[in-house]
DNA sequence: CGTTAAAATGTAACGGGTTTCATTTGGTTA
DNA sequence: TAACCAAATGAAACCCGTTACATTTTAACG
C-alpha cells in the first residue's frame, strides 16, 4: 500500500505539497499540481483515513443499536438513518443487539473507545457504562424511538399513546365494547403508551377496562398468533383486537382465519407501523402509519446536531401518525 | 479523554509498562500491576482503539454491501453475518446500497481508504474500481449470495437452478401444466438461474416452454401484483404461479384474491426464500427455504479467513435448499 | 534594480497507542 | 561477594496523514 511520503518522492516535493494538493488544490501551484497528480496516478495513493481520523479526533462514524434488523420497521428506520448520515459524511455502524444490554453495552464502548462518534438506541435504555458519567452534559446519543425517562437524551418519537388511542375510537365507532389488547415487550415504553391510549379511548367511550382482555406479545407473528389462540379460547370472545403493531396483527389474522373466523364479520382486527405487508394481508390491514425512514433521518441528524455542538439541549421530536383505516376492521356483529 | 501517557504519570511507569499492563499482564511484576490498574480506574482510561487499528493497519470492519434491508431474507443474512463477526472480533458496517452502483463503489472505497479489511456483496458486482487490480490476487471479497461470472470471488450460494426445478416439479407433479413464472431483476443471475430450473422441471416433463408465462417482477410485494394483474387478465389463464421469491408470492396471492380466485383451488401459488411471513399467509405459503443466516455466517468467515491468509483459492460454497410444501400449492383445476 | 508583500513550498511536531531494543533490577549460583 | 541470567522496565521509533510555522520563490511596484 502506497503512502503520501512515496508519492511526495515521486513528486519530487514534500509531503505536506501532497496533502495539499489533494485536500486545498488552490493553495499549489499549477504545475506543481500536476506533478503531485501524475505521482498519485502512478503509485495508486489512496490516503489511509484511518490515519486521517485517528489524527483528528473525530472517526465519522455512529453506532446504531437495533434490537433486531429482521422487523421490517426496523428495517425502515435503518434505511432512514443510513440516508441521513450519508448526506453529512457519516457512516452507520449497524448493530443487531437482539436486546441483550451485554451486546449493547459491547457496541456503547465503541464510542467510548474512539471508534466511533456517537450512538442512535432505538430502545428505551441507557447501554453506557457509568465510566462516560458527566452531569450536566448530554451524552453523544439520541433515541429514534421510545422515550427514556431515566435519562436526558434527545428522542425522536410518535404519540404513542394519541395513536392508539385514536386506533381505540375507531373500533369503538363501529359499534366495538370488548375490544382485545395485543401488547407488545413488556420492557418497552411503548407498550405501556399503547396500552394508555387504549385505556383512555375506553375511558372516554365509558367503556369499563378489562384486564381480561389484555393479552401480551413480543411483537412477533408467532406471539400474535399465540395470543389469537388464547382470544378463540376465550369464554367471551371479543369482537375486536387491537395489536401494538402490525406483525403481532398479521399473526393473529391467520389465526382466527384458520379456525373459520371472518374478518372484520366475526372479528375486527387493527394493527399498528403499516409495514408493506400490512397492505397486502387478506383482508388489508387497519393501522397506524408511521414515518419511520424520517424518525431515523431525524435521529442521526439530531444526533449529529449534538456532537457537532450545535444544540446542548435535548428535545423530544414528535413525528405525526395516520390512522390508516382497511378491511380488516369493520362494524361489531349485531348478535 | 484521558490517554496512556497521563496513566503512565500518575502510575509513576512508562507508557511501555502500562500498555503491557494491559495488553500481558503476565509480562508485568504484580506490584506494577497493581499502581497501572489503579491509575486506569482513577482516570478512566479507555485505550483508543482508533489509534490501535490505525498503528496496526487492521481494522477488523468489513463492508456489507446490501441492495436493501428492507427485504426480509436480506435482514436473515445480515443478522447471520453479524453473528460470524462478532465471534472473530470483526464489525459489520453495514451499507443500504439500493442496488446503485456509485453507492456501492463509494462504500467499497472505504476498503481501499484502509477503514474496513474487506467486503461482502450481496449482488453479482464488482464494486471495486480498477485502481486495485492486483491479477492473481483475490480481492478482499466474498459474495453471500450470487455467483459472479467476471471474477474470481469466493461466494456463498445456492443451487439456485437446482431448487427452482424441485418446485417446478413439485408443481407439475401436481398436474399443473400451465405453470407462469414471475421473474426477479433482470440483473441479478439469480433470476436467470431460476429461469433455467423452470425449464429443466418442463423439459423433464414434456411440456412445452411458454414465453407468454414469463412475467417481470423485481422481488417487492408491488410487482407480484402488478404481475398477477396481468396474469389475471391474459388470455388463457395459467394453473399455477411460481414466484421467484416470497414477497412477489404474497403480493400475488392478494391481488388473485381480491378478484375471487380461491387458492390453491383456483390457482396455486409458490414462492422461494420461506420468510417469516409465508407461514402466516392465507394460505400458508410453498416456497423454497434458504438458511439465509447461514449464508451470512459463512460467508463472513470465508471473508476473515481469506484476509488472514488462511485461504488462496476462491471456493464456492453451495448451501443446502428445502421444499416446503403447504396449502398454497394444489392439485391442478380439472377442468 | 531593490524592496516588499504574497504565494508556494518545506520542515517538523503531533495524535496515541504498540513494539523493538536497550537497560536496569532482582534473584540465583558458585 | 562476584558473576550471570532472567525478568522487569524504559526509551524511542513507528504507523500516516495534517498543519502551524519557517523559509523560499515569485510577482509587483517604486
Amino acid at each position: 500500500m502506497s503512502n503520501i511520503r512515496q508519492v511526495a518522492n515521486l513528486a519530487g516535493v514534500s509531503v505536506a505539497t501532497v496533502s495539499r494538493a489533494l485536500q486545498q488544490p488552490e493553495r499549489v501551484s499549477p504545475k506543481t499540481r500536476n506533478k503531485v497528480m501524475l505521482a498519485v496516478n502512478e503509485v495508486g495513493y489512496k490516503p489511509n483515513l484511518m490515519a486521517v481520523k485517528f489524527r483528528s479526533g473525530k472517526t465519522h462514524s455512529l453506532v446504531a443499536l437495533v434490537p433486531t434488523v429482521a422487523n421490517v420497521f426496523f428495517a425502515r428506520v435503518i434505511s432512514g438513518m443510513q440516508v441521513a448520515a450519508a448526506q453529512r459524511g457519516y457512516t452507520i455502524l449497524l448493530a443487531n443487539t437482539l436486546g441483550d444490554e451485554t451486546i449493547e453495552a459491547n457496541y456503547a464502548k465503541m464510542v467510548q473507545t474512539s471508534q466511533a462518534d456517537g450512538l442512535i438506541q432505538l430502545r428505551a435504555h441507557n447501554p453506557f457504562d457509568a465510566s462516560i458519567n458527566k452531569p450536566n452534559e448530554l451524552l453523544p446519543m439520541v433515541n429514534a424511538c421510545e422515550v427514556m425517562h431515566d435519562i436526558n437524551c434527545p428522542v425522536v418519537t410518535l404519540d404513542n399513546r394519541a395513536a392508539a388511542k385514536a386506533m381505540t375510537m375507531h373500533l369503538i365507532e363501529q359499534g366495538h365494547k370488548r375490544i382485545a389488547l395485543i401488547k407488545g415487550p413488556q420492557s418497552s415504553p411503548l407498550t405501556r403508551e399503547r396500552l394508555a391510549g387504549y385505556r383512555d379511548a375506553l375511558t372516554e367511550a365509558g367503556l369499563t377496562f378489562d384486564e381480561a382482555l389484555l393479552y401480551p406479545g413480543d411483537f412477533t407473528l408467532q406471539s400474535g398468533h399465540d395470543a389469537a389462540t388464547k382470544i378463540i379460547a376465550s369464554e367471551h370472545r371479543p369482537s375486536a383486537v387491537f395489536c401494538e403493531n402490525d406483525e403481532t396483527a398479521i399473526g393473529a389474522m391467520q389465526c382466527f382465519k384458520q379456525v373459520g373466523l371472518r374478518i372484520p364479520q366475526d372479528i375486527s382486527i387493527a394493527g399498528f407501523d403499516d409495514i408493506s405487508f400490512s397492505a397486502f394481508c387478506d383482508p388489508p390491514l387497519t393501522t397506524i402509519a408511521q414515518p419511520a425512514e424520517e424518525f431515523g433521518q431525524s435521529a442521526v441528524s439530531l444526533l449529529i446536531d449534538l456532537l457537532e455542538g450545535k444544540i446542548t439541549k435535548a428535545p423530544k421530536v414528535i413525528m405525526p401518525f395516520e390512522l390508516i383505516v382497511r378491511a380488516s376492521t369493520g362494524p361489531a356483529p349485531t348478535s
